[in-house]
DNA sequence: GCCGTTTTCGGCCCGACTGTTTTCAGTCG
């Protein structure tokens, strides 16, 4: 059972329990342990083999441990199959909806005897779910349009979320009085994917932008609008959400709204240790008198009742908590105030970030202008739409000292593929640009399919007259576990392979990864210094960012690249970077950050294996 | 159920908004 499995199996002990009225606390230590397995870069199944200790994991003891053992032992739960002949396992599902939290899927089944989606589908229809106590038309209305809403994918890819989020921050600039301006949520975290974007804001008056915000043409629908914050619904099913702020909170925030949950509970919790709450309002010393008297905390303003034609001159909302202010306008004050040093919000996920700013820890993350080439592209050779001219100039634009133009091998039919005739002229033309270009290195190489047995899809003959060969799989993905598995641990082994590009082959929102043991394909790159691609088109960010923590942790090297179809496509760098800090690399983690003598030295290693 | 640089027991993040209510529960992030 592998590592996903096992995290919705916790997930699913976690809806039920909750259902059932259990302790939440014990519910959300199961939420906790699920995150933790979400984020760990080892296979459990392999940790449970060897022997390991599973309770030195954040959040996971004696009890959850054993759950996750028998799992991988067992591919089952007794603690789950208790918990499903209770209560139906579907249950979960309603929890899914809008407006329906664990009470109401408990008091759903318990009034009328609903299980699954179209139950409740069949229930509203005949109007009985308003009818529950605590129902009412307005939450039944909010539950029937969460269940007809349709399935598409509910996280947007974070490149298509970019432009919205520009377009939006530069409509909302113009609204008068705006101070500060800023995204924050998944999409300041980078994020592969964003469920809603979250922006934060200080102005001077918080009605005229609040208005500004729900009148922005893409808005479809509002869902909420008070005072200090507001959400609306985008065309494209994209939920917005504005939070207006007072400078003296900025920081403080700009950290909650960045998330993730997880990441905010703990630094919360540290807080609570050192008598402190931090909210986002600010960071604050707890003082008994304050705690004991909640009518010394400032009445709630009343900015929020007529929100509709704000007179746009009240304060942005008093601050609703109580202590001594020791900090909030920066991030900086709320890492400061519990110990640890600054996080970069791509690592803010709970996923060991914590424990390491405590200890001065975080690594110095990569960024782009350590990028020194980019050496994954095609040109009209295969199936890319420009010249490789245009691509060399695109690179010298960019300021590289080297790139590779890597067009595709003959296997892969409908890209055009280069037999060793057409590669011939092709080598040649590289010569020919090279002559104009003196100020980069122009490397010529191929991505050389990797075929059906392992082997690779030209002779030997061609692949040692190329500077760099890049591995990699466009056919049989599924093929099963095993034999992909032996198929890329051959090409690996292979001695002229110098990368293995897209390891997993998944299509973000489109297409799953192939099953492959990665554990094995990480270590066998390793042992021969093969070098595996974090690949940087947006829909690919292919190796995802817990396998390319888990390939730092191997000592494998790894070439972040565009595997550019067209000039344009080598801006892509900045999502491959974005990728690359989320999985912890440090500039000296990535290959392609060397100088062009290193890098050339590393190339020659070839002739070394 | 987990966890400990005050603790092996007694805590566990914090606030806004909505709907259905007459003072708050539930949901959401």
């Amino acid at each position: 059972m592998n590592n996903t499995a096992i995290a919705r199996a916790l997930t699913g002990i976690a809806d039920l329990l909750e259902i059932r009225g259990e302790n939440p606390f014990k519910v959300r230590a199961y939420r906790r342990a699920t995150r933790t397995v979400e984020g760990l870069t080892r296979p459990l199944a392999a940790m449970v083999d060897a022997g390991a200790d599973l309770t030195t994991l954040p959040g996971i003891g004696r009890d959850i441990a054993r759950v996750i053992t028998e799992l991988v032992q067992t591919g089952e739960s007794g603690r789950l199959s208790d918990l499903e002949r209770e209560i139906p396992a579907t249950l979960g599902d309603l929890m899914r909806l809008n407006g329906i939290g664990p009470r109401r899927a408990r008091q759903l089944h318990d009034a009328l005897r609903i299980e699954t989606l179209a139950d409740l589908r069949n229930a509203l229809e005949r109007g009985d779910v308003e009818r529950i106590p605590g129902f009412g038309p307005k939450t039944a209305e909010t539950i029937r349009q969460s269940l007809s809403r349709p399935r598409g994918p509910v996280r947007f890819r974070l490149a298509d979320v970019e432009p919205i989020v520009d377009d939006m921050v530069a409509w909302l600039r113009a609204a008068p009085g705006i101070e500060r301006l800023e995204p924050a949520g998944s999409y300041r975290r980078r994020a592969e994917t964003v469920g809603d974007i979250d922006l934060l804001a200080i102005c001077s008056a918080p009605g005229p932008v609040v208005d500004r915000f729900t009148s922005y043409e893409g808005v479809s629908r509002v869902v909420a609008r008070g005072s200090t914050r507001a959400s609306v619904v985008l065309a494209s099913g994209m939920q917005v959400d504005l939070r207006i702020v007072e400078r003296e909170s900025y920081g403080a925030a700009l950290h909650y709204f960045t998330g993730n949950k997880a990441h905010n509970i703990a630094v919360r919790a540290l807080g609570v240790s050192r008598g402190l709450r931090i909210s986002e309002y600010g960071v604050f010393r707890v003082t008994s008198e304050t705690d004991a008297d909640p009518a010394a905390m400032p009445a709630m303003s009343h900015d929020g009742t007529e929100p509709a034609h704000g007179d746009g001159a009240g304060s942005t909302g008093s601050v609703q908590t109580s202590g001594q202010r020791i900090g909030g306008e920066t991030e900086e004050d709320v890492f400061r105030a519990v110990g640890m040093s600054y996080v970069p919000p791509e690592l803010r996920e709970d996923r060991g970030e914590i424990e390491a700013a405590g200890r001065g820890a975080i690594p110095d993350l990569i960024t782009q202008n350590d990028i020194r080439g980019d050496l994954h592209m095609h040109s009209t050779w295969s199936d890319g739409r420009d010249s490789i001219e245009t691509m060399v100039q695109g690179c010298v634009e960019r300021g590289y000292e080297y790139m590779a133009i890597t067009d595709h091998s003959p296997a892969v039919g409908v890209v055009n593929g280069l037999t060793p005739e057409r590669l011939e002229r092709q080598l040649r033309e590289v010569e020919s640009v090279r002559a104009n270009y003196p100020m980069i290195r122009i490397f010529a190489g191929m991505e050389v399919d990797i075929l059906g047995d392992g082997s690779l899809d030209l002779p030997d003959a061609y692949l040692d007259r190329l500077d760099i060969v890049i591995a990699s799989i466009h056919s049989g993905m599924r093929a099963s576990k095993q034999a992909m598995t032996d198929r890329i641990l051959r090409a690996i082994a292979h001695p002229a392979v110098d990368v293995l590009a897209h390891p997993t082959g998944r299509l973000i929102n489109e297409r799953e990864p192939y099953e492959v043991d990665l554990e094995a394909v990480l270590e066998a790159a390793a042992a021969h210094d093969v070098a595996v691609e974090l690949n940087a088109r947006p829909h690919r960010l292919d190796l995802c960012d817990v396998h390319v923590r888990r390939a730092r942790e191997l000592g494998v090297r790894i070439m972040i690249d565009t595997d550019a179809h067209a000039v344009g496509g080598l801006r892509y760098m900045a999502y491959g970077i974005d990728q690359a800090r989320r999985g912890w690399l440090a500039r000296t983690d990535v290959l392609n950050t060397l100088h062009l003598p290193e890098f050339e030295a590393w190339l020659r290693r070839r002739n070394r294996r």
